[in-house]
Order: structure tokens, then C-alpha cells, then sequence
DNA sequence: TTCATATAGATGCAATTGCATCAACTGTCA
DNA sequence: TGACAGTTGATGCAATTGCATCTATATGAA
């Protein structure tokens, strides 16, 4: 029984991976060519921002999904462009404090409208506004803790 | 106008994001934990398995979107393992003709109820049956070609 | 305190990916 | 025909990822 997938799960399964893969990889090529950060830069970035008080890489890592390794190095690599500060944690001497810096915030923000031009048009423009709105409850449910 | 993003796109392309990354990835560690194939080795595997007559790499590339050169090393690996045979193509000489092993076919096999499990967990179960398909018929859209 | 266990983050190494480009054909059109 | 653009698949090299493990520090129980 539990070994058994009905058509309609099977189907939303694929498309689940399809239709993210289709509308990603979309958006990335667009905004690449447009010379805009790749979207986990955009992310971290991002997030920094909102964050002005300085953010752990640890929440960042829950926040945003990443694997600790992977994270330890992309913020190497956003540290060693200039984008991210890597301060000492006040609080706990294993960790650290990140911050945004100047030059970060410019360039998130230059980011910005090629991100929602092209998400407006391989996933915005598809949908009507009703349709979005289902999409995105029934998406939500897929992620809430089991 | 089109470089604002409305409340409901937005949330919809980040759950887009996090769904498939949540739901993707707890599919995959139960199934590699459980000893079944990855889930790229399967879909290549059961795409062969459904063509006993032979498939081109190209068509490969293009049903499971895979990138030309990471399909052509993915179907090394499948060579190597035993689990796929590579054969000259009879009417086009710079291709190949692709068939599923016996092996292939067992250890496909023995991965399924693997997948058929974990993706009623974490996808089926989350979901009513009217879910299921409202989504899928959503997801869709954003697939078609424009 | 003091030891055991857990957490934060970094890193060496192997595997995989992305990019650019290549060689070997095919198919088309003059 | 025969040049030429397009297609099919492979590959060298650099960048990224995954895995396992390490160091340093924190935390909690005895």
C-alpha cells in the first residue's frame, strides 16, 4: 500500500521537481546574462539585510537551507568579494557575526528587477493571481513540519 | 511595473524553491539510506526500461532536462556500473543507442518501493487527493512552454 | 569544578558540475 | 557534388559540492 504512488501523487511529484527546474533555471539564465548576483548570493545578501544586527552563519543555514559546508565557503567566497563582513561573535567565541557591507547592498539591490522581471515572467505571468495564491497554500503545506 | 513582484508571486516562487528542496532532499536521504539508487540513475534507468528499443542520449537530455555534458558522464557511470549499454546507433553514426542491463533493471526495481514510500511521505501524505491534483494541474502550467 | 556531550564553523579530498570547445558526422541548398 | 551550418556526443579544466573529520568552544550533569 505504502509502496504503491497514485497517479496523482506521482504526477505532482514530477512536476514538483520539473516545474522548479524549468522556472529556476529560467530565471538564473536571465539574470545571469543580465550580470545579476546567482540567487544564493541574492539570498545571503539579502537576508543580511534585513538583518542589520548581524546574523550567525547558523541562521542563515536554517533560514535558507543550506548545508553547513556549502555555507562555510559561499560566505568565503561573498567575504572575499567584498560583499559580506566576517566579525567575531561577541557572544560566543566559536562563532561569527555577518554583515552586509556597502558595496553588498548596492549590488543586491542591482539584482533586484532582473530577479523580478524574470520570475514575473516564467512564474507571475503563468498564473493567475487566484491560481498563485493556491499554489503557493498548497506549496506551503509540503514544507510545514510533517 | 514588471520589475515589482506582488505578495503572492513572491511567496509562491520562494515555496516553489523550499518545497522542492525540502521534499527532494528527504526523499533522496531516506532512499539513500535505504540502499536505492539515486534518483537520476532511476530516472534514466526507467526511461531505458520503458524503451526496450534503444534511446538516444539526446532524447534523454531532452525528457529529463539534463545538461549535455553531465548526461554524458552520468551515462559513463551507468556504463561502468554494469547497469546500461552503450551501442553504435545504426542510422546516424555520431550517436548511440542506449539500453537498460538486466542488472540495470533489477536494481531499478529494487529502488522503487523506496522512492513509492518516501514520496507518499513526504509529498502524498501531506496532501488530500483533490490537493494532490489541484497542484499538479498548477505546477503544470508553469512547465508548458510559454 | 570537571568530565562528557553537543554545537559552530573550517577543511582535505574525492566526486560532480559548469563552461568552453572539439571532433565527427548529417542535412541542406546552390 | 560540395561547401556550410547544424547536430551529437565527448572532454580538459576550473569551480563547486559532498563526505568525513577536525578544532575550538559551550553546556549540562555529577
Amino acid at each position: 500500500m505504502s509502496d504503491k504512488l497514485s497517479d496523482a501523487v506521482t504526477k505532482a511529484w514530477v512536476r514538483l521537481v520539473r516545474a522548479r527546474h524549468t522556472v529556476v533555471s529560467a530565471v538564473e539564465a536571465e539574470c545571469k546574462a543580465a550580470g545579476a548576483l546567482p540567487m544564493e548570493w541574492y539570498d545571503v545578501l539579502w537576508d543580511l539585510e534585513r538583518h542589520e544586527e548581524g546574523v550567525r552563519p547558523f541562521e542563515l543555514e536554517q533560514r535558507l537551507l543550506f548545508a553547513q559546508y556549502n555555507l562555510s565557503r559561499l560566505i568565503d567566497r561573498l567575504v572575499e568579494a567584498g560583499l559580506v563582513k566576517r566579525m567575531a561573535c561577541p557572544t560566543d567565541k566559536r562563532g561569527q557575526m555577518l554583515f552586509i557591507t556597502e558595496p553588498g547592498k548596492k549590488q543586491r539591490k542591482a539584482s533586484w528587477p532582473h530577479y523580478a522581471r524574470a520570475v514575473n515572467r516564467h512564474l507571475g505571468d503563468k498564473l493567475t493571481e487566484a491560481e498563485t495564491e493556491k499554489l503557493a497554500a498548497l506549496l506551503g503545506k509540503l514544507i510545514e513540519p510533517s
